[in-house]
DNA sequence: GTCTATACCGTGATAGAC
DNA sequence: GTCTATCACGGTATAGAC
């Protein structure tokens, strides 16, 4: 903690953790050094261990500063919608939508950093750091599981697997939407841009909101 | 070319490259040193260098031995359903199951390498591979191009970004299927397990068929 | 053309002075 | 809390043996 008379500027850690998220970003985790954080953040290298003791830990620490910030988000956005002791119960078009909006929203509306980390969770989701850091899909298990029962809810006649499923697929066309790795620029010759995130937002949601109720009353064969 | 009277051992290159796929999916591309490839397959360190002159370009190496393969069953597949010369027109679950169903035979079936090559093309797709490797996606455009041609003629009413994000979902969610990080059997509290590809497969057809349809005849709101 | 030996520079991490 | 010095290991380049 520094005194409150010195020189106006952001502790050392947040700089670092500011630095980091946007590197990891835009070059990948093993894309971006310590040397390269610390420059830019104007602090020496070794700070960064000091802080955060191993450059593992310091994007678990990038993650941890959002998670819990989005992950309130999403959980009030369902409570709009689903609280059973009222007997409010969500169509499944109003769930998907509670769980996509919040992050678009900050995505959409350049709140800083929020980017940065839409497009880091996609890049660490898939295990492309590392074998992955299996402390980071934590951070979302209790969303995942309120969710599910607000799911389970909306279509009665589903077993629990295919709503796992489905909700596991969800996550993973929110993930492929913010990697834009310009896989979806090139394949639209140019017509649609990966960071039209709105555009593929209004798509998204009728897309994963027919898949689940084909899973809740599954078709023949 | 070896000569024919040499000992039985398949070639350098050959060996490097089957170790280096298992790897890279066990560990993802960082976390596998060309030390750690050349040791398990028993060759000196810069054989590698000189058969694939850099890392990246051994990666790239690993993606096209397969992604020939897969791609020319997969266009098999397609011919098998869709044939507008001949006026046969597939309905969107065929084309969704021409699709996946070749890669999954050859996972399912644990044809050699190829859960190892499913996995890895998962990992690379969402640019876990430092910012992503730009050669790779260029590897499945034909496949692509004639697929939206045929899911075009399945669904005559729906325009064209909604058909290229429809296909964008099916290519991110087979490769959610396919990272198999563990997270859906954590998910699930074991329940699932992210090796079922079959039983996953189950639900990814309708999943991706009913999302397709739903974009072909949009929803009011 | 195929392979071996060695060296170079950047990396994450650590120890200890201030 | 911050900085300097140092370490072992990473990918890569080269020179030369066969």
């Amino acid at each position: 903690m520094s005194s409150p008379r010195e020189a106006p500027r952001r502790e050392t850690a947040t700089v670092i953790l500011d630095v980091a998220e946007r590197l990891f970003a835009e070059h990948g985790f093993d894309g971006v050094s310590l040397r390269d954080i610390t420059g830019e953040a104007g602090v020496a290298l070794n700070l960064v261990t000091y802080h955060f003791k191993t450059k593992d830990n310091l994007l678990l620490a990038v993650f941890e500063r959002r998670a819990g910030i989005i992950g309130t988000l999403r959980l009030d956005a369902l409570a709009a919608v689903y609280d059973p002791a009222a007997g409010k119960v969500a169509s499944v078009e109003e769930l998907v939508r509670a769980f996509l909006v919040p992050l678009l929203e900050l995505v959409a509306g350049d709140v800083p950093g929020w980017r940065s980390y839409a497009r880091l969770v996609a890049l660490v989701a898939h295990g492309g750091v590392g074998v992955s850091h299996p402390q980071v899909p934590l951070l979302y298990d209790d969303v995942a599981r309120k969710y599910l029962e607000a799911f389970a809810a909306a279509l009665p006649g589903a077993d629990r697997d295919a709503l796992d499923l489905a909700y596991y697929f969800l996550v993973g066309a929110m993930l492929t939407t913010y990697a834009q790795g310009g896989r979806l620029t090139a394949l639209t010759a140019g017509r649609l841009n990966s960071d039209d995130f709105s555009r593929i937002h209004d798509h998204l949601v009728p897309f994963v909101s027919a898949g689940f109720r084909a899973l809740g009353a599954p078709r023949s064969k």
